[in-house]
DNA sequence: GCCATTCAGGTACCATGTACGCAAATAGCA
DNA sequence: TGCTATTTGCGTACATGGTACCTGAATGGC
């Protein structure tokens, strides 16, 4: 039964309730997961680290082998868990706005609750069963509107990309801070402030400056900045539907 | 001159041409982050170790650190470094579908000749000279709509995010096969291949099926399903624009 | 020609993922 | 009730990584 053969995690299910000789496990993938997402949520992923998700469970580090293939894959079922917090209604409403403006609340919120999400969401080519779950209700949030396949991924696509974008400066310098050891607001003062003012002083781009210096959504709440953008996301495709259209 | 204070590394531009006592440099910045980058285009980030380039250069490790501080701050320069590539006027032509486009190009060349580019781009929040050189042109594109300035930034957001993550799309799976150590046909073939191929069959998702099976962009020339998603986005930002638009 | 200063880079330390191997546990069978 | 095949627990060990520290070499000014 060896698999030198590197395969996704998930065709190789845990193997359940056998009935055999051997000892019994001990642990379970599923808690070997949400151990390594409590340490990432409060330290980062750079500090769930086999030995540490270990020590936290009160066993040795190659342990956590025979439940997991490599830390890689480990990355993956935390993505997934962390996917699988985002509730939504088993089939789409009707009203393809709602529906992904639904999805897209739910996405960011779990996004900040696991800072670390959306970027291994994004640096990982991965389709966990909750990760399609979501996509496919986002598609077929369009259901119904005339549009075709590729119309519709298309749209989806779209608001993925601003949804994970989002999330991503939202938590972006904060997480950068905590990277460094920073409080986040000498973060800003100290490491990036300096920099940004010089850049401003010197005048040499003015646009720059002016999305600095004048901007209004730079100082809402986030929440609002979120939504604001993701008005504007619906808004465009909207008036990309044709059948919505008044032309 | 203790600097304990961490620092982003635009604030500590190298020492050039001193005029005093002691050894001359024999490196310099650019020579190592060149080598750097020559070496992350061939075998990935993860091979331009600070061992590697040293060693390339046919230097120790530790000589690095007299001109950079840290391998995160090295990162910052290659980035800033493969951006110098991207080849735009000094100003725009009045034409801000045709300047974006432009653009919108020029960054996917720069991510194919540096598939570790956009990675590194989306995962630090760095602000070198040539990212905001490209970004104050692409701002200034919108100069003369009557936008405001919060409109602007938001379109350039959009456009980003899409430029992004189809070059993100584009090199993904490509980049996992090489850090896999598959060459990507077979990558696609006994890694990801038998698991789409076995959640096509569940069919448990039947719109996410429709996108695997019924797509025709997937199976489009990678430039063009780029120029489609461009024309699209391009599209939805004209159609948001209220100076434009026939109403 | 001496000296303060700067660079080169070897050595060393610690953290990490993980291969290997053996001991402990367990269920079925004798 | 042992015996055995099988499976888990996990200590040890190795390779590889960033980087702190330190010594020696080079260099321009006095």
């Amino acid at each position: 039964m060896a698999d030198e053969e590197p395969t996704s995690i998930w065709t190789q299910p845990e193997a359940h309730e056998r009935s055999g000789p051997g000892r019994r496990p001990g642990y379970s993938r599923e808690q070997i997961t949400r151990t390594a997402v409590k340490i990432a949520d409060a330290e980062g992923v750079e500090a769930a680290t086999m030995r540490r998700i270990a020590g936290e469970l009160g066993t040795g580090a190659m342990s956590l082998y025979r439940y997991v293939p490599r830390r890689d894959d480990l990355f993956d079922l935390m993505i997934d868990l962390a996917m699988s917090e985002i509730e939504l209604p088993d089939d789409p409403s009707g009203d393809w706005r709602a529906d992904l403006t639904l999805l897209a609340w739910q996405t960011r919120a779990a996004g900040l609750r696991h800072p670390w999400l959306i970027a291994l969401l994004t640096s990982r080519p991965t389709l966990g069963p909750n990760l399609l779950r979501v996509h496919e209700l986002a598609l077929s949030a369009f259901n119904g509107t005339g549009l075709d396949i590729d119309d519709i991924t298309g749209f989806v696509g779209m608001l993925n990309d601003y949804v994970h974008s989002a999330i991503h400066r939202e938590i972006g310098w904060l997480e950068e801070a905590r990277r460094t050891g920073l409080d986040p607001e000498r973060w800003k003062r100290d490491y990036m402030g300096p920099y940004v003012r010089q850049i401003v002083e010197s005048g040499a781009f003015p646009l720059f400056n002016r999305s600095v210096l004048d901007s209004r959504t730079a100082h809402l709440a986030p929440e609002e900045r979120f939504r604001h953008g993701l008005d504007r996301i619906l808004d465009a495709i909207a008036a990309l539907i044709p059948s919505l259209s008044p032309r």
